[in-house]
DNA sequence: TCTCCTCGAGATCT
DNA sequence: CTCGAGGAGA
């Protein structure tokens, strides 16, 4: 659900907002997180739309390079007719017109020879999770799959190198390398990524005297199982489940089942679960403690800080093992 | 002091 | 999404 105003700019222009806190998460279950790394073989990939918002936007242009040690191998492009026609504002910005995309092949079909194109390759792009969810989001719509290829973000490394930079947009980067500029069309924008990811690499060696010492520099990601990574296997909720749409959290071990079987089993009765208790929390399950050796009082972080929003008025119920199995299981 | 965590601020993509 | 501040525990 949307929370959608309508406010009149200075302008007198009518502007529409949505409220993106009330908005649910898009899943991308099979999506990966970005690496540091600076690979001989990747592909780099760039996408144009008529807009910023995955939800509301469609992909106008898709370029794909493929580079071997160094070299460019092989080139994807294609422009993409979207299902309305594109404002000036993103023509402006972009070069690209209605005139040229009336003749261009839909998404559908566009989005399969990417997919054909990447195989399992991994990608690199810049603010490269902007690229990522719409190829997803397309693919997934278009073709029932998930794009899962490894990918590397080039901002955060310029981020990393290059602290004192006014901005990391693209545009800046590539002026302080003096390498190409990006112009807003994606196969030029791919090429003006590629220099800036191959000047940062040259970047990392004289900082750090070598890429090994660089990568060692950063802290490794964290591969924990996030309760957010739990979805559901079936799409036919009760929605007089006590669950249903509810936010639960646990704490401590179970005794009758594993923590991460008990919290799919709340996401297949269209419950959310989360690693840790905040206002959205609606029940917090207690489990066992005895193991726990910095538990002295018998209380974790978890229950006291339930206790607290409890006494704030929070819609939050702390539940025994017994009684969320009581809500779970069929009577 | 060190490590692990949660949460909020800030930034970029079209 | 990413990072860093600040808290809690060891």
């Amino acid at each position: 659900m949307f929370t959608i105003s309508v406010s009149l700019d200075e302008n007198g222009i009518p502007r529409v907002s949505v409220d993106q806190s009330e908005a649910e998460p898009i899943r991308r279950p099979e999506k990966k997180k970005s690496m540091i790394s600076f690979p001989d073989d990747f592909i780099v990939i760039d996408v144009e739309t008529t807009g910023l918002d995955v939800r509301f936007c469609e992909i106008i242009e898709i370029s794909a390079i493929r580079y071997r040690a160094g070299s460019e191998t092989e080139v994807f492009h294609s422009l993409v007719k979207p299902s309305e026609p594109i404002d000036e504002f993103i023509t402006s910005l972009t070069g690209i017109t209605n005139e040229m995309l009336e003749s261009a092949p839909d998404i559908s079909s566009v989005i399969s020879d990417f997919y054909n194109f990447v195989g399992s390759e991994t990608l690199v792009g810049y603010n490269v999770n902007f690229d990522i969810n719409f190829l997803y989001d397309n693919l997934m719509m278009y073709k029932s799959l998930p794009l899962a290829n490894n990918f590397i973000d080039v901002m955060r490394i310029s981020k990393r190198l290059l602290p004192d930079l006014e901005n990391h947009k693209l545009l800046t980067v590539a002026k302080h390398f003096k390498t190409s500029a990006p112009s807003h069309r994606s196969l030029d924008d791919c090429r003006a990524c590629f220099e800036c990811f191959q000047r940062l690499r040259d970047e990392a060696i004289r900082q750090f005297g070598s890429v090994d010492a660089f990568l060692s520099a950063f802290p490794a990601r964290k591969h924990n199982l996030s309760a957010k990574d739990i979805t559901a296997t079936t799409t036919n909720f009760d929605e007089s489940n006590p669950l249903y749409g509810k936010n639960v959290c646990f704490t401590g071990a179970l005794e009758k089942m594993i923590r991460r079987d008990a919290m799919q089993l709340v996401v297949n009765l269209g419950g959310v679960c989360s690693d840790n208790v905040n206002k959205h929390t609606n029940y917090l399950v207690i489990g066992n403690n005895d193991f726990c050796a910095s538990i002295k009082d018998g209380k974790s972080n978890k229950q006291k800080k339930a206790e607290a929003l409890i006494l704030k008025g929070s819609d939050l119920e702390i539940l025994s093992e017994s009684a969320f199995y009581d809500m779970v299981l069929d009577q």
